[in-house]
DNA sequence: TTTTCCCCCGCAAACGTTTGAAATGATATT
DNA sequence: AATATCATTTCAAACGTTTGCGGGGGAAAA
């Protein structure tokens, strides 16, 4: 019926002609392109042409479908889009819990950025699982995300559903938990670094006999963290007994193994704990056991959040910007998935920042 | 070429026909049933029965066809089945914020059972911010997802959005923080009954001037919370003066306001604080006024997750269970989108159950 | 009047998959 | 030998969208 217009019926009025469309009987489903192409009497290409602005549409026929396509509430079918152009416009993330201080906060940046590049995300947790994440991986690649962003699991030592994704040519990067077996773009935060300058500032406040409650040795962040911590013991020449370094990651661990620290001869007078969680637990136990800090005791954690404001007294802490680290990862990604695909890999390293607070001031 | 073998040639060596399948080279894309079809010199439609174990297709059929589907990794694309089956298999969540232990908790309640039901999930988080959520909304309808869950933002006072799922023809599931205007299935917290035990548990250790550090009016577990407290202090027989009852529900707030309850003439003596953060602010400032928890004031908070461990001393807390409010919210959803769809509207409520931890241990 | 040109628009194929209907070929029945 | 029967496979349409190409028709030029 458009057709009339072109041939002089130009003046018909606009009003009567909206009046009818409405007549149209909502579908329980979604407006499509060819409803809209029907109801105007013409072609789906048309309409398609129309929304986007070609050129081969005349003015009118533009103006009629949008007004449609407004009165209707016409959206474009993501599903058919992905079909044809072959990219879903997601980003599948895997991290190893999301009930988490450090890993919620990293899933906020990722959200953010994505969101505001036109990009959804779809999350999978490992709950720290081997098995739970190679069914993850399974699951985002049946998904067809266009790229997936990773923080391994504590269990993980075989890498051979990570090099799957590779393989099924899907862009890759690692965040924090890296997998250096791998070559591909990665986004770390500095661990060696925060660890040193965490463990620089015990032995400056007066620190003599130093702990470290270690991570994972599997993982990058729990050897670099070690690292840290003998890196500046070795520069103040303290020795560093194998005693003073002690696998213990979680508050169930921490209720094993710090009460044998406190009742040992030497006790320790400061503490590197490689999370929040550890150092707050270990916070506890030792104020349980009579002794203060940080006059007696110093503690410093990593990965400072909502955690290291709420003990008594407030915890010491390296902060990572888990936000920053979540941005950087999706950009990385982004940046591979629409680059022009010849990009060598990339580490970022984000910067960490130790947060004296109170419970390694001990004067 | 398989009709040869049904023509008498079934003893052709099958290595020596796999090895030449192998020469194929991968594509960068993803293998298709066209591809597994042209291969084999059959068609897409036989590939795809055989794949379903359909009995028209001969075992010898399925048999190669099964063999070149894992050699070559082929996975069906959910894109296309959805474009067919009009459904997307993928749930739509908005939360508030995801760095948030309760949320988190549902989130992650939410994740496991979708994805043990088949579904992905797609988050959004409107940071408490209205024109946020309607985004979100727009971005979730955009997405095609096949239903969706929300809890609505703090700042949200129009429902328009919302009731635009609706008219999608979209389900829609409340957690939370529902909307009571919008006729829904809905997952909530006994929010008045936790609060009635909280309060009521201070009066019986003995307090009997009691705070309420309230939420936000406009939303149900504001005003829910508020009503248990109310409850618990007219069974009682004790006065319920409008000055007790206190808008503040962040630790920045509490920051402002306790201070100044803590110098007033009839200084409370046991204090009912809407989530944890708030609570665990208000002992701080408590023990910086030299006052003692619970000694002189009792506290109790709303939320017991990881902070009310953390705090010293421990955070007497009424449980919400997040994890189950997911669980339960996904299974509404899941039971309408399979369901014969005639179910009337339900609301799951979800106990909550008082954890008396040492914030409020009087004696 | 005929030719040329340009403006608009429709056609058809394609993306990967499913599914009922139709076709094929071979065997069994009359 | 002709027909019915069966098992197996292919065909075609469909889901919603995009896009290059071809065509209709009106207007200007010859």
């Amino acid at each position: 019926m458009l057709h009339f217009w072109r041939k002089g019926l130009n003046k018909l009025n606009f009003e009567t002609y909206c009046s009818r469309i409405c007549t149209k009987e909502m579908y329980k489903g979604q407006v499509t392109i060819k409803d809209i192409a029907k109801e105007l009497g013409i072609s789906p290409s048309t309409v398609s042409k129309a929304l986007k602005g070609h050129r081969d549409i005349s003015p009118i026929t533009k103006k009629a479908v949008k007004e449609l396509v407004d009165k209707w509430h016409y959206r474009p079918d993501p599903i058919a889009l992905s079909l044809k152009g072959g990219l879903s416009k997601t980003i599948g993330v895997i991290v190893p819990e999301i009930v988490h201080y450090f890993f919620s906060t990293v899933i906020s940046g990722i959200e953010d950025l994505a969101y505001d590049s036109g990009y959804h995300v779809m999350f999978c947790q490992s709950n720290e699982s081997y098995e739970r994440e190679v069914k993850a991986v399974e699951t985002l690649l049946s998904s067809r995300v266009d790229g997936i962003l990773v923080s391994i699991a504590k269990t993980t030592m075989k890498f051979d559903h990570l090099l799957e994704i590779r393989e099924a040519g899907i862009p890759l990067v690692f965040f924090d938990r890296i997998c250096d077996e791998i070559d591909s773009d990665k986004v770390v935060v500095d661990d060696e670094v925060g660890a040193y300058e965490a463990v620089k500032h015990l032995i400056k406040t007066g620190c003599k006999n130093i702990v470290h409650l270690s991570g994972p040795q599997n993982l990058m962040i729990g050897r670099s963290r070690k690292e840290g911590y003998i890196r500046a013991l070795n520069e103040y020449k303290i020795p560093v007994p194998g005693k003073n370094i002690i696998n213990c990651d979680t508050a169930e661990e921490a209720r094993i193994i710090v009460p044998g620290l406190l009742r040992s001869a030497n006790r320790p007078d400061g503490i590197f704990a490689v999370n929040d969680l550890t150092a707050a637990e270990s916070m506890k136990i030792i104020k349980q056991h009579g002794l203060r800090v940080p006059e007696d005791i110093s503690l410093v954690g990593f990965t400072s959040g909502m955690i290291s404001d709420l003990t008594d007294p407030t915890l010491s802490s390296v902060e990572q910007h888990g936000y920053e680290i979540g941005k950087e990862a999706v950009k990385l990604l982004i940046a591979r998935l629409e680059g022009k695909g010849d990009l060598v890999f990339q580490t970022k390293i984000i910067r960490t920042e130790l947060v004296v607070k109170g419970s390694s001031l001990k004067q």
